[in-house]
DNA sequence: ATAGTAATATGATATTTATCATATTTGCTT
DNA sequence: AAGCAAATATGATAAATATCATATTACTAT
Protein backbone atom coordinates (compact mmCIF):
# COMPACT_ATOMS: atom_id res chain seq x y z
CA UNK A 1 0.00 0.00 0.00
CA UNK A 2 1.10 3.53 -0.89
CA UNK A 3 2.80 5.61 2.11
CA UNK A 4 1.28 8.42 3.04
CA UNK A 5 4.90 10.48 3.61
CA UNK A 6 5.31 10.10 -0.03
CA UNK A 7 1.74 10.94 -1.29
CA UNK A 8 1.91 13.76 -3.24
CA UNK A 9 -1.51 14.84 -2.82
CA UNK A 10 -1.01 15.59 0.88
CA UNK A 11 0.61 19.02 -0.38
CA UNK A 12 -3.02 20.43 -1.40
CA UNK A 13 -4.61 19.89 1.94
CA UNK A 14 -3.60 20.39 5.66
CA UNK A 15 -1.74 16.80 6.20
CA UNK A 16 1.27 18.67 4.66
CA UNK A 17 1.57 20.34 8.29
CA UNK A 18 2.40 16.82 9.65
CA UNK A 19 5.72 15.55 11.05
CA UNK A 20 6.93 12.81 8.90
CA UNK A 21 6.58 11.02 12.52
CA UNK A 22 3.19 11.70 12.51
CA UNK A 23 2.44 10.25 8.73
CA UNK A 24 4.27 7.06 8.97
CA UNK A 25 2.03 6.58 11.83
CA UNK A 26 -0.83 7.56 10.33
CA UNK A 27 0.26 5.91 6.76
CA UNK A 28 0.50 2.83 8.83
CA UNK A 29 -3.14 2.38 10.25
CA UNK A 30 -5.34 4.42 7.11
CA UNK A 31 -6.95 2.21 4.46
CA UNK A 32 -7.41 2.78 0.49
CA UNK A 33 -10.62 2.27 -0.87
CA UNK A 34 -11.85 2.43 -4.78
CA UNK A 35 -15.10 4.16 -4.66
CA UNK A 36 -17.00 3.91 -7.96
CA UNK A 37 -18.58 6.74 -9.47
CA UNK A 38 -21.98 7.12 -8.51
CA UNK A 39 -20.88 5.40 -4.97
CA UNK A 40 -22.23 6.69 -2.00
CA UNK A 41 -18.80 7.33 0.60
CA UNK A 42 -21.11 8.07 3.49
CA UNK A 43 -24.37 9.47 3.87
CA UNK A 44 -25.75 12.46 5.82
CA UNK A 45 -26.59 12.17 9.68
CA UNK A 46 -24.23 9.01 9.40
CA UNK A 47 -21.43 9.14 12.47
CA UNK A 48 -18.04 9.23 10.64
CA UNK A 49 -15.27 7.31 12.25
CA UNK A 50 -12.69 9.45 10.52
CA UNK A 51 -11.60 11.50 7.78
CA UNK A 52 -10.71 10.70 3.80
CA UNK A 53 -8.50 12.08 1.54
CA UNK A 54 -9.25 12.31 -2.04
CA UNK A 55 -6.41 10.46 -3.36
CA UNK A 56 -8.03 11.19 -7.30
CA UNK A 57 -11.20 11.80 -8.41
CA UNK A 58 -14.02 13.74 -7.82
CA UNK A 59 -17.27 13.71 -5.83
CA UNK A 60 -20.74 16.41 -4.38
CA UNK A 61 -21.43 17.44 -0.94
CA UNK A 62 -25.04 17.61 -1.26
CA UNK A 63 -27.54 17.73 1.78
CA UNK A 64 -31.92 16.72 0.99
CA UNK A 65 -34.13 19.66 1.28
CA UNK A 66 -37.29 19.56 2.31
CA UNK A 67 -39.15 19.39 -1.14
CA UNK A 68 -37.27 16.07 -1.44
CA UNK A 69 -34.28 17.77 -3.82
CA UNK A 70 -30.55 17.15 -3.51
CA UNK A 71 -28.89 20.38 -3.12
CA UNK A 72 -25.38 20.55 -3.83
CA UNK A 73 -23.51 22.48 -2.21
CA UNK A 74 -20.02 21.49 -2.94
CA UNK A 75 -17.66 19.74 -5.33
CA UNK A 76 -14.38 17.93 -3.62
CA UNK A 77 -11.52 17.72 -5.87
CA UNK A 78 -8.30 15.12 -5.56
CA UNK A 79 -6.81 16.84 -2.60
CA UNK A 80 -9.64 17.56 -0.93
CA UNK A 81 -10.05 16.27 3.17
CA UNK A 82 -13.89 14.93 3.68
CA UNK A 83 -15.57 14.78 6.67
CA UNK A 84 -12.89 17.37 9.25
CA UNK A 85 -15.91 19.23 10.16
CA UNK A 86 -17.92 16.47 11.55
CA UNK A 87 -15.05 14.91 13.31
CA UNK A 88 -14.04 18.50 14.59
CA UNK A 89 -17.35 19.17 15.88
CA UNK A 90 -18.00 15.45 16.78
CA UNK A 91 -21.55 15.51 14.61
CA UNK A 92 -22.77 13.27 12.46
CA UNK A 93 -22.31 14.44 8.93
CA UNK A 94 -24.10 17.55 7.79
CA UNK A 95 -23.75 16.23 3.62
CA UNK A 96 -23.51 13.36 1.85
CA UNK A 97 -20.47 12.67 -0.14
CA UNK A 98 -21.36 10.96 -3.74
CA UNK A 99 -18.84 10.32 -6.53
CA UNK A 100 -18.78 11.90 -9.59
CA UNK A 101 -15.68 9.94 -11.02
CA UNK A 102 -14.39 6.68 -10.12
CA UNK A 103 -12.43 8.11 -6.57
CA UNK A 104 -9.50 6.87 -4.56
CA UNK A 105 -9.53 7.63 -0.80
CA UNK A 106 -7.79 6.71 2.03
CA UNK A 107 -9.59 6.93 5.57
CA UNK A 108 -7.84 7.60 8.33
CA UNK A 109 -9.85 7.01 11.66
CA UNK A 110 -10.68 9.75 14.31
CA UNK A 111 -8.39 9.17 16.96
CA UNK A 112 -5.43 9.66 14.76
CA UNK A 113 -6.32 13.03 13.25
CA UNK A 114 -8.13 14.21 16.82
CA UNK A 115 -4.97 13.62 18.56
CA UNK A 116 -2.83 15.20 16.02
CA UNK A 117 -4.82 17.97 15.75
CA UNK A 118 -4.32 18.86 19.52
CA UNK A 119 -0.70 18.30 19.74
CA UNK A 120 0.39 20.21 16.16
CA UNK A 121 -0.09 23.80 16.30
CA UNK A 122 1.00 23.21 12.92
CA UNK A 123 -1.68 21.28 11.76
CA UNK A 124 -4.26 23.08 13.61
CA UNK A 125 -3.80 26.18 12.57
CA UNK A 126 -3.36 24.89 9.28
CA UNK A 127 -6.96 23.72 9.40
CA UNK A 128 -8.17 26.38 10.71
CA UNK A 129 -7.27 28.32 7.75
CA UNK A 130 -8.77 26.15 5.71
CA UNK A 131 -12.05 26.51 7.46
CA UNK A 132 -12.00 30.15 7.14
CA UNK A 133 -11.28 30.11 3.89
CA UNK A 134 -14.66 27.67 3.36
CA UNK A 135 -16.49 30.05 5.65
CA UNK A 136 -15.49 33.13 3.67
CA UNK A 137 -16.64 31.13 0.23
CA UNK A 138 -19.91 29.69 1.85
CA UNK A 139 -20.74 33.85 2.76
CA UNK A 140 -19.83 34.11 -0.96
CA UNK A 141 -22.36 31.43 -2.37
CA UNK A 142 -25.26 32.94 -0.12
CA UNK A 143 -24.83 36.28 -1.76
CA UNK A 144 -24.77 34.64 -5.29
CA UNK A 145 -27.86 32.45 -4.24
CA UNK A 146 -29.67 35.23 -2.78
CA UNK A 147 -28.49 38.26 -5.38
CA UNK A 148 -28.20 36.72 -8.53
CA UNK A 149 -30.57 34.69 -11.22
CA UNK A 150 -30.45 30.97 -12.17
CA UNK A 151 -28.65 32.12 -15.44
CA UNK A 152 -25.93 34.13 -13.46
CA UNK A 153 -25.60 31.21 -11.23
CA UNK A 154 -25.73 28.64 -13.81
CA UNK A 155 -23.18 30.57 -15.76
CA UNK A 156 -20.79 30.77 -12.93
CA UNK A 157 -21.13 26.93 -12.36
CA UNK A 158 -19.82 26.66 -15.41
CA UNK A 159 -16.77 28.69 -15.38
CA UNK A 160 -15.93 27.77 -11.66
CA UNK A 161 -16.01 23.93 -13.14
CA UNK A 162 -14.44 24.91 -15.80
CA UNK A 163 -11.21 26.55 -13.91
CA UNK A 164 -11.10 24.24 -11.26
CA UNK A 165 -11.82 20.89 -13.32
CA UNK A 166 -10.58 21.61 -16.44
CA UNK A 167 -10.92 20.21 -20.05
CA UNK A 168 -9.92 17.77 -21.74
CA UNK A 169 -7.91 17.93 -25.16
CA UNK A 170 -11.37 18.10 -27.12
CA UNK A 171 -12.29 21.61 -24.26
CA UNK A 172 -14.81 19.11 -23.21
CA UNK A 173 -15.66 19.64 -18.71
CA UNK A 174 -13.32 16.98 -16.96
CA UNK A 175 -16.42 17.19 -14.99
CA UNK A 176 -19.20 15.44 -16.23
CA UNK A 177 -22.63 16.46 -14.41
CA UNK A 178 -26.51 15.85 -15.51
CA UNK A 179 -28.60 18.56 -16.47
CA UNK A 180 -30.44 16.95 -12.83
CA UNK A 181 -27.30 17.85 -10.99
CA UNK A 182 -26.50 21.40 -12.68
CA UNK A 183 -30.31 22.33 -11.67
CA UNK A 184 -29.08 20.92 -7.93
CA UNK A 185 -26.00 23.22 -7.57
CA UNK A 186 -27.88 26.30 -8.75
CA UNK A 187 -31.14 25.45 -7.00
CA UNK A 188 -33.38 25.49 -9.89
CA UNK A 189 -36.20 23.08 -11.34
CA UNK A 190 -34.20 20.78 -13.85
CA UNK A 191 -36.60 21.84 -16.76
CA UNK A 192 -35.22 24.96 -16.27
CA UNK A 193 -31.25 24.51 -16.13
CA UNK A 194 -31.84 22.80 -19.70
CA UNK A 195 -33.86 25.65 -21.00
CA UNK A 196 -31.14 27.69 -19.76
CA UNK A 197 -28.03 25.39 -21.30
CA UNK A 198 -29.89 25.29 -24.61
CA UNK A 199 -30.14 28.95 -24.68
CA UNK A 200 -26.05 28.96 -23.89
CA UNK A 201 -25.96 26.48 -26.92
CA UNK A 202 -28.01 29.02 -29.09
CA UNK A 203 -25.76 32.17 -27.56
CA UNK A 204 -22.92 30.40 -28.57
CA UNK A 205 -21.29 30.16 -25.21
CA UNK A 206 -21.16 26.09 -24.96
CA UNK A 207 -21.86 23.29 -27.04
CA UNK A 208 -22.56 20.04 -25.99
CA UNK A 209 -22.69 16.17 -27.20
CA UNK A 210 -24.46 14.15 -24.91
CA UNK A 211 -24.30 14.93 -20.92
CA UNK A 212 -20.91 16.55 -22.19
CA UNK A 213 -20.12 20.53 -22.21
CA UNK A 214 -17.82 22.04 -24.17
CA UNK A 215 -17.12 25.63 -22.94
CA UNK A 216 -16.71 27.72 -26.46
CA UNK A 217 -16.71 31.38 -25.00
CA UNK A 218 -15.74 31.77 -21.86
CA UNK A 219 -15.56 35.60 -22.31
CA UNK A 220 -19.46 35.52 -23.12
CA UNK A 221 -20.13 33.70 -20.17
CA UNK A 222 -18.35 35.77 -17.65
CA UNK A 223 -20.48 38.79 -19.16
CA UNK A 224 -23.19 36.96 -18.34
CA UNK A 225 -22.58 36.52 -14.52
CA UNK B 1 -11.97 49.42 32.86
CA UNK B 2 -13.65 45.86 33.26
CA UNK B 3 -11.67 42.65 33.21
CA UNK B 4 -11.79 39.61 30.98
CA UNK B 5 -10.94 37.00 34.08
CA UNK B 6 -14.10 38.84 35.28
CA UNK B 7 -16.43 39.22 32.33
CA UNK B 8 -19.44 36.68 31.72
CA UNK B 9 -19.39 37.08 28.13
CA UNK B 10 -16.77 35.37 27.55
CA UNK B 11 -18.35 31.70 28.69
CA UNK B 12 -20.10 31.88 25.19
CA UNK B 13 -17.71 32.19 23.30
CA UNK B 14 -13.86 30.61 22.65
CA UNK B 15 -12.29 32.65 25.07
CA UNK B 16 -13.57 30.71 27.51
CA UNK B 17 -11.02 28.16 27.00
CA UNK B 18 -8.38 30.91 27.76
CA UNK B 19 -6.65 30.12 31.24
CA UNK B 20 -6.67 33.01 33.36
CA UNK B 21 -3.20 34.25 32.95
CA UNK B 22 -3.64 34.13 29.03
CA UNK B 23 -7.23 36.26 30.34
CA UNK B 24 -5.50 38.30 32.33
CA UNK B 25 -2.54 39.44 29.74
CA UNK B 26 -5.32 40.32 27.37
CA UNK B 27 -7.34 42.30 29.71
CA UNK B 28 -4.58 44.28 29.81
CA UNK B 29 -4.24 45.36 26.16
CA UNK B 30 -7.70 45.06 25.26
CA UNK B 31 -10.02 48.30 24.29
CA UNK B 32 -13.56 48.60 24.96
CA UNK B 33 -15.73 50.26 22.66
CA UNK B 34 -19.27 52.17 22.59
CA UNK B 35 -20.63 51.46 18.78
CA UNK B 36 -24.03 52.85 18.38
CA UNK B 37 -26.88 51.94 16.65
CA UNK B 38 -26.45 52.34 12.76
CA UNK B 39 -22.58 52.76 13.61
CA UNK B 40 -20.03 50.52 11.21
CA UNK B 41 -17.33 48.49 13.07
CA UNK B 42 -15.39 47.54 10.13
CA UNK B 43 -16.11 47.24 6.67
CA UNK B 44 -15.81 44.52 3.54
CA UNK B 45 -12.34 44.92 2.39
CA UNK B 46 -10.72 46.58 5.84
CA UNK B 47 -7.89 44.70 7.24
CA UNK B 48 -8.38 43.99 10.67
CA UNK B 49 -5.85 43.85 13.28
CA UNK B 50 -7.69 42.27 16.41
CA UNK B 51 -10.55 40.54 16.71
CA UNK B 52 -13.82 41.83 18.56
CA UNK B 53 -15.68 40.75 21.18
CA UNK B 54 -19.51 41.63 21.32
CA UNK B 55 -20.41 42.49 24.76
CA UNK B 56 -23.65 43.82 24.46
CA UNK B 57 -26.20 44.58 21.19
CA UNK B 58 -26.69 43.01 18.24
CA UNK B 59 -24.86 43.50 14.74
CA UNK B 60 -25.35 42.39 11.49
CA UNK B 61 -22.89 40.87 9.10
CA UNK B 62 -23.34 41.81 5.21
CA UNK B 63 -21.67 41.91 2.17
CA UNK B 64 -22.30 44.00 -0.81
CA UNK B 65 -23.21 42.29 -4.01
CA UNK B 66 -22.95 43.06 -7.75
CA UNK B 67 -26.36 44.60 -8.01
CA UNK B 68 -26.09 46.81 -5.08
CA UNK B 69 -27.51 44.95 -2.41
CA UNK B 70 -26.36 44.75 0.54
CA UNK B 71 -26.81 40.96 1.73
CA UNK B 72 -26.83 40.31 5.03
CA UNK B 73 -25.23 37.31 6.00
CA UNK B 74 -25.00 36.75 9.46
CA UNK B 75 -26.86 38.42 12.94
CA UNK B 76 -24.52 38.42 15.69
CA UNK B 77 -25.51 38.53 19.31
CA UNK B 78 -23.76 39.28 22.40
CA UNK B 79 -21.20 36.88 23.47
CA UNK B 80 -20.06 36.42 19.34
CA UNK B 81 -16.73 37.17 18.28
CA UNK B 82 -15.96 39.19 15.23
CA UNK B 83 -13.55 38.98 13.13
CA UNK B 84 -11.49 35.91 13.67
CA UNK B 85 -11.73 34.54 10.17
CA UNK B 86 -9.96 37.30 8.98
CA UNK B 87 -7.26 36.91 11.50
CA UNK B 88 -6.99 33.28 10.95
CA UNK B 89 -7.38 33.19 7.31
CA UNK B 90 -4.69 36.48 7.15
CA UNK B 91 -7.33 38.41 5.00
CA UNK B 92 -8.95 41.31 5.01
CA UNK B 93 -12.63 41.14 6.12
CA UNK B 94 -15.07 39.77 3.93
CA UNK B 95 -17.80 41.23 4.99
CA UNK B 96 -19.01 44.47 6.97
CA UNK B 97 -20.22 44.59 10.55
CA UNK B 98 -22.78 47.16 11.47
CA UNK B 99 -24.45 47.79 14.86
CA UNK B 100 -28.82 46.55 14.87
CA UNK B 101 -28.63 48.42 18.48
CA UNK B 102 -26.25 50.52 20.47
CA UNK B 103 -23.15 47.98 21.34
CA UNK B 104 -20.63 47.42 23.38
CA UNK B 105 -17.84 45.69 22.12
CA UNK B 106 -13.79 44.62 23.09
CA UNK B 107 -10.98 44.98 20.63
CA UNK B 108 -8.47 42.59 21.15
CA UNK B 109 -5.43 42.84 19.03
CA UNK B 110 -4.09 40.25 16.78
CA UNK B 111 -1.08 39.53 17.90
CA UNK B 112 -2.07 38.74 21.75
CA UNK B 113 -4.67 36.38 19.98
CA UNK B 114 -2.81 34.71 17.03
CA UNK B 115 -0.23 33.61 20.14
CA UNK B 116 -2.60 31.93 22.12
CA UNK B 117 -4.21 30.07 19.08
CA UNK B 118 -1.05 28.84 18.81
CA UNK B 119 0.06 27.46 22.22
CA UNK B 120 -3.37 26.90 23.67
CA UNK B 121 -4.89 23.53 22.43
CA UNK B 122 -7.58 24.22 24.19
CA UNK B 123 -8.36 27.55 22.41
CA UNK B 124 -8.18 26.50 19.26
CA UNK B 125 -9.82 23.29 19.04
CA UNK B 126 -12.23 25.61 20.54
CA UNK B 127 -12.16 27.75 17.96
CA UNK B 128 -12.15 24.94 15.23
CA UNK B 129 -15.31 23.84 17.06
CA UNK B 130 -17.23 27.13 16.56
CA UNK B 131 -16.14 27.20 13.19
CA UNK B 132 -17.01 23.78 12.16
CA UNK B 133 -20.65 24.96 13.59
CA UNK B 134 -20.73 28.03 11.68
CA UNK B 135 -19.79 26.21 8.29
CA UNK B 136 -22.80 23.71 9.20
CA UNK B 137 -24.91 26.78 9.59
CA UNK B 138 -23.55 27.76 6.62
CA UNK B 139 -24.43 24.85 3.86
CA UNK B 140 -28.04 24.90 5.95
CA UNK B 141 -28.48 28.59 4.61
CA UNK B 142 -27.58 27.33 1.13
CA UNK B 143 -29.56 24.91 0.96
CA UNK B 144 -32.28 26.85 2.36
CA UNK B 145 -31.61 29.87 -0.52
CA UNK B 146 -31.51 27.62 -2.71
CA UNK B 147 -34.96 25.23 -2.17
CA UNK B 148 -37.28 27.47 -0.41
CA UNK B 149 -39.28 30.17 -1.48
CA UNK B 150 -39.06 33.96 -0.19
CA UNK B 151 -42.30 33.42 1.77
CA UNK B 152 -40.42 30.29 3.49
CA UNK B 153 -37.23 32.08 4.37
CA UNK B 154 -38.89 35.12 5.50
CA UNK B 155 -41.01 33.09 7.94
CA UNK B 156 -37.97 31.41 9.34
CA UNK B 157 -36.07 34.76 9.68
CA UNK B 158 -38.86 35.92 11.99
CA UNK B 159 -38.71 32.27 14.00
CA UNK B 160 -34.95 32.37 14.31
CA UNK B 161 -34.86 35.99 15.58
CA UNK B 162 -37.66 35.29 18.11
CA UNK B 163 -35.90 32.18 19.57
CA UNK B 164 -32.02 33.96 19.14
CA UNK B 165 -33.02 37.16 20.63
CA UNK B 166 -36.28 37.26 22.26
CA UNK B 167 -39.03 39.50 22.35
CA UNK B 168 -40.07 42.28 25.41
CA UNK B 169 -42.59 42.29 27.69
CA UNK B 170 -45.01 43.31 24.80
CA UNK B 171 -44.02 40.07 22.91
CA UNK B 172 -42.31 42.63 20.25
CA UNK B 173 -38.91 41.10 19.14
CA UNK B 174 -36.20 42.71 20.53
CA UNK B 175 -34.10 43.30 17.48
CA UNK B 176 -35.91 46.15 15.19
CA UNK B 177 -34.97 45.80 11.58
CA UNK B 178 -36.26 47.53 8.62
CA UNK B 179 -38.44 46.15 5.78
CA UNK B 180 -34.91 46.65 3.75
CA UNK B 181 -32.94 44.52 5.86
CA UNK B 182 -35.35 41.92 6.39
CA UNK B 183 -35.04 41.51 2.49
CA UNK B 184 -31.76 41.51 2.61
CA UNK B 185 -31.90 38.80 4.91
CA UNK B 186 -33.81 36.49 2.73
CA UNK B 187 -32.79 37.86 -0.62
CA UNK B 188 -35.55 39.53 -2.33
CA UNK B 189 -36.95 42.56 -2.72
CA UNK B 190 -38.14 45.35 -0.23
CA UNK B 191 -41.43 45.53 -1.74
CA UNK B 192 -41.73 41.55 -1.56
CA UNK B 193 -40.68 41.31 1.58
CA UNK B 194 -43.44 44.37 2.92
CA UNK B 195 -46.25 42.26 0.92
CA UNK B 196 -45.23 38.95 2.41
CA UNK B 197 -45.36 40.84 6.11
CA UNK B 198 -48.19 42.61 5.41
CA UNK B 199 -49.97 39.17 4.00
CA UNK B 200 -48.75 37.08 7.62
CA UNK B 201 -50.22 40.03 9.06
CA UNK B 202 -53.60 39.55 7.51
CA UNK B 203 -53.06 35.66 8.06
CA UNK B 204 -52.99 36.96 12.15
CA UNK B 205 -49.44 35.27 12.58
CA UNK B 206 -47.97 38.59 13.01
CA UNK B 207 -48.84 42.37 13.89
CA UNK B 208 -46.91 45.63 13.63
CA UNK B 209 -46.49 48.58 15.36
CA UNK B 210 -44.27 51.16 12.93
CA UNK B 211 -41.00 49.21 12.56
CA UNK B 212 -41.55 46.53 15.58
CA UNK B 213 -42.97 43.35 15.07
CA UNK B 214 -44.66 41.20 17.04
CA UNK B 215 -45.07 37.28 16.79
CA UNK B 216 -48.73 36.01 17.35
CA UNK B 217 -48.87 32.70 15.77
CA UNK B 218 -45.11 30.96 16.03
CA UNK B 219 -46.91 27.63 15.15
CA UNK B 220 -48.59 29.03 12.24
CA UNK B 221 -45.16 30.59 11.30
CA UNK B 222 -43.72 27.84 11.77
CA UNK B 223 -46.26 25.79 9.41
CA UNK B 224 -45.28 27.72 6.69
CA UNK B 225 -41.60 27.37 6.58
C1' DA C 1 -46.41 71.50 16.31
C1' DT C 2 -45.11 71.30 11.44
C1' DA C 3 -42.67 70.58 7.34
C1' DG C 4 -39.86 67.60 5.11
C1' DT C 5 -37.85 63.15 4.47
C1' DA C 6 -37.63 58.34 4.77
C1' DA C 7 -40.05 54.09 5.42
C1' DT C 8 -43.97 51.37 4.67
C1' DA C 9 -47.84 49.97 1.94
C1' DT C 10 -50.22 48.59 -2.11
C1' DG C 11 -51.65 48.42 -7.07
C1' DA C 12 -50.38 47.37 -11.83
C1' DT C 13 -47.52 45.10 -14.67
C1' DA C 14 -43.34 42.71 -16.40
C1' DT C 15 -40.13 39.18 -15.79
C1' DT C 16 -38.44 35.07 -13.97
C1' DT C 17 -39.03 30.56 -12.61
C1' DA C 18 -41.82 26.28 -11.72
C1' DT C 19 -44.87 22.86 -13.18
C1' DC C 20 -47.04 19.75 -16.21
C1' DA C 21 -47.23 17.60 -20.62
C1' DT C 22 -45.11 15.47 -24.32
C1' DA C 23 -41.49 14.79 -27.78
C1' DT C 24 -36.97 13.45 -28.89
C1' DT C 25 -32.51 11.80 -28.07
C1' DT C 26 -29.03 9.06 -25.69
C1' DG C 27 -27.08 5.26 -23.56
C1' DC C 28 -27.54 0.73 -22.15
C1' DT C 29 -28.80 -4.22 -22.32
C1' DT C 30 -29.52 -8.14 -24.55
C1' DA D 1 -28.94 -3.89 -34.18
C1' DA D 2 -33.37 -3.48 -31.70
C1' DG D 3 -35.71 -2.29 -27.79
C1' DC D 4 -36.13 0.03 -23.61
C1' DA D 5 -35.47 3.26 -19.89
C1' DA D 6 -33.58 7.35 -18.60
C1' DA D 7 -32.14 11.82 -19.78
C1' DT D 8 -32.70 15.77 -22.46
C1' DA D 9 -35.49 19.03 -24.91
C1' DT D 10 -39.25 22.09 -25.60
C1' DG D 11 -44.04 23.96 -25.48
C1' DA D 12 -47.87 25.73 -22.71
C1' DT D 13 -49.24 27.54 -18.71
C1' DA D 14 -49.22 28.77 -13.75
C1' DA D 15 -47.03 30.70 -9.91
C1' DA D 16 -43.58 33.45 -7.75
C1' DT D 17 -41.01 37.45 -7.68
C1' DA D 18 -39.27 42.01 -9.45
C1' DT D 19 -40.07 46.49 -10.96
C1' DC D 20 -42.24 50.81 -11.35
C1' DA D 21 -45.64 53.98 -9.73
C1' DT D 22 -47.95 56.20 -6.22
C1' DA D 23 -50.17 56.54 -1.72
C1' DT D 24 -49.87 56.64 3.08
C1' DT D 25 -47.68 56.55 7.42
C1' DA D 26 -43.88 57.29 10.68
C1' DC D 27 -39.89 59.74 12.05
C1' DT D 28 -36.74 63.76 12.46
C1' DA D 29 -35.23 68.25 12.82
C1' DT D 30 -36.28 72.62 13.50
Amino acid sequence: MSKCEQCIVRQFNSLKALTKDELVRISSCKTSKIIKKGEVIFEEGETLNGIYCVKDGVCKLSKLSANGKDQIVKLVIKGDLLGQRSLIGNESANLSATALKDMEVCFIPKSEIINDLQNNSNFSMDVLQKMAHDLKESDNVIVNMAQKTVKQRLAEVLIYIYQHFGADTNDMLNVVLSREEYANIVGTATESAIRILSQFKKEGLISTSGKQIKIEDIKGLKKVV
